[in-house]
DNA sequence: ACCTGAACACCGTTCAAGT
DNA sequence: ACCTGAACACCGTTCAAGT
């Protein structure tokens, strides 16, 4: 990782907004979200810290900028899908922006932490949701069914979904298969479920691949229960 | 609010990881998350920051330890629920201890944030979720179906559902609204919807009771969804 | 066994001062 | 207009020392 300052000083690129949340980003790409600091963006950035305050109010709006900044690249992506929306077309045209959303944030795997703690809505959040709504009025929504899905989505319409524990998250670790059965009184069904899933799948816990079909299988629930009820109108 | 230093110093509680937690609890209920620090902590507690170390090993053992807490007095109130679970009645007994584990959460708005940000899951996560997947199991669920419903429902399971922005939030807010009015070019149809859903019901956005209608509509989505895939097995 | 004082290595941020 | 040095008010945490 170079940093700008280490890449000789007869080229010094004056600071801005811009170059600071695409710092701020790399920082997090690179190290997690903890290791984003006002102190360390000023290091990668060649810089003091207190420059920082020149270009940027605060930490706030450095995390409301690379919030705004990932899904502007979300926003791109999926303006590029041209599927048709009308009637139950619909559905497949939701399910591929929030997949391509999803794509978006398993890069910056930090992203969602920072999305759920802003208190204002960016520009671009509200644009995603514009074309969703959109789509779905076409698909034959009403304004308050759509109002509804877009609850009943909430971040998965963004393409994610934080879960609470991954039920099969340990499956591989042997301690941790251990403590389980040791609880398995105190715990059957768990244990019963996780017995037979990891048995029929041996590879679901590889990666992000087993994420990726239950975070397929929860949006299908809902838009195909969502579809349900735009037939109904 | 009174700390325990201030009630005179004659009776002097000694410390201990229980009563650290209590206390923490009480601060994060009254002051939000932000205001809990390990030197706030010993303040509450009449002791000084240095002493909370020697019954707790760091901060983190006081985050684990907090939302244990809190999900373990979600047990006490769900395990009083006596419902029928066998068959179709499956989705009713779900139905009511996911809104009662919602009635807690209300309570300690801060849990949610707690909880999405353990990486180890307390054994009274694993014991709601084990008497979840029970009930699903009486009601003719295969394991492995429980599996997906459980990632499916997410964080909903535990009652909570964070979402990205409230549609309806700032309709209230003259300055919010008009500030929305002003992009409508850019966002037709989200200005479109707020407008008749905002019309349609003017109380939506009076406290929680706007939330509480969409985290119901969330949850029946995916529970009657999940109903029908076990009727077809 | 339980608690503390002094100290360390970090934070974000302000403000007067430099170019 | 843009950047910085010194300083402030906080963090979490360690460690040797007190009772």
């Amino acid at each position: 990782m170079t940093t700008d300052a280490e890449q000789g000083s007869e080229l010094r690129i004056p600071l801005s907004r811009e170059r600071l949340l695409r710092a701020a980003i790399k920082i997090a790409d690179d190290g997690g979200l903890e290791s984003l600091t006002m102190r360390r963006l000023a290091e990668q950035v060649g810089a003091e810290a207190m420059s920082l305050y020149y270009h940027v109010a605060n930490k706030e709006e450095v995390l409301d900028g690379i919030a705004e900044v990932v899904v502007t690249e979300i926003n791109d992506v999926v303006d590029r899908i041209d599927l048709p929306t009308a009637g139950a077309d619909w559905k497949k045209a939701v399910r591929e922006r929030i997949l391509a959303a999803r794509q978006v944030l398993l890069r910056h795997p930090w992203a969602p932490r920072v999305l759920e703690s802003r208190t204002n809505t960016s520009l671009a959040v509200l644009r995603y949701y514009d074309a969703l709504i959109g789509i779905m009025h076409d698909g034959g929504f009403s304004w308050d069914l759509a109002h509804h899905a877009l609850h009943a989505l909430g971040s998965r319409a963004l393409g994610f979904a934080q879960e609470l524990f991954d039920p099969s998250s340990g499956a591989g670790d042997p301690d941790q298969t251990a403590a389980l059965q040791s609880m398995a009184g105190q715990l059957p069904n768990l244990v019963g479920m996780l017995a037979e899933v990891v048995h029929d799948d041996p590879d679901s816990t590889l990666g992000w691949c087993d994420d990726q079909t239950e975070f397929e299988f929860g949006i299908d629930l809902l838009l195909d229960g969502l579809d349900r009820m735009r037939e109904r109108t």
